[in-house]
DNA sequence: TATTGTTATACTCTATAACTATA
DNA sequence: TATAGTTATAGAGTATAACAATA
């Protein structure tokens, strides 16, 4: 059988990042599925354990999704006692988020096989590649129609 | 109001790769509406114009989709009689995908929008570094779960 | 008026199972 | 029995509008 050629698409950078990053993805959410946890519930837990305190709206911008969509997340990690919704003196509308003991014994051993994860698959290339790459994608992203900075 | 930070999870490449490539599928989509071409009705139009006679199957394959869901963008492109689902002598289970005239002339057209699209979000990197990007991407989503070569 | 969190909704993308007609 | 195309369906992810409580 005469092989398929997609030469003309593989000359994209975007098309190379798309299905580079599903790949990654994909080994990802492996790596978190035995701590029942989904990439953007992984995402929200490591931002709260950075930045206590924060609100809902903050963890929204800073992950880049809707506050709508972010509901169902942090319903879920509170739900299992991860994190904490306290009350704010002064602003009855808004949240602090912070993450309990456990969530914080969550959060390190998700983020040991997330590192694990990202040596499997970064393997082949060296830390010097690795920060290029880095700097390439900000890069790339800033170059989007969208925000500054 | 101090800032969110997300430094544990820039460290990971992995991240900068999902940010910058959804940046990129943004501005591709934005670049592609004028022609009423989706990034996958796209992809499938330039592999069915540099790949005339190919079969779904392969299609499919080749754009790592499922056979099930290419369905609807072939049938999107044949009843805008871009393509043509032609019969094949030996094997009636199987239709030989080739564009039209006026395929061959929108994919033409849409891929000089695709490649003003990649200049604008690439004008940053040398074409040294866009190929240094390209073979890491595919580094890494071969050393992803999945097939082999 | 504006903002925070929330609900409901819808649209895309993706994945699976099962069917048909052919081989 | 295996394969090509197809249908139906369900699950993620994402986007918008509207609402209540509060500022």
């Amino acid at each position: 059988m005469p092989s398929v050629s997609d030469a003309r698409l593989r000359a994209f950078v975007g098309y190379t990042m798309k299905r580079a990053t599903n790949a990654v993805q994909a080994d990802l959410a492996a790596a978190l599925a035995p701590f029942d946890l989904r990439i953007a519930t992984f995402s929200a837990l490591v931002l709260i354990v950075e930045n206590p305190g924060l609100s809902q709206s903050q963890l929204a911008e800073a992950l880049a999704v809707e506050r709508s969509n972010l509901v169902v997340i942090v319903d879920d990690l509170e739900r299992r006692a991860l994190i904490l919704r306290n009350p704010v003196p002064g602003d009855r509308r808004t949240y602090a988020l912070t993450a309990t003991l456990a969530g914080r014994r969550l959060c390190d051993k998700a983020l040991v096989a997330a590192e694990a994860h990202e040596e499997r698959l970064m393997a082949g290339l060296s830390g010097k590649d690795r920060a290029a790459i880095i700097s390439a994608m900000e890069l790339i992203r800033r170059a989007g129609r969208g925000e500054g900075t």
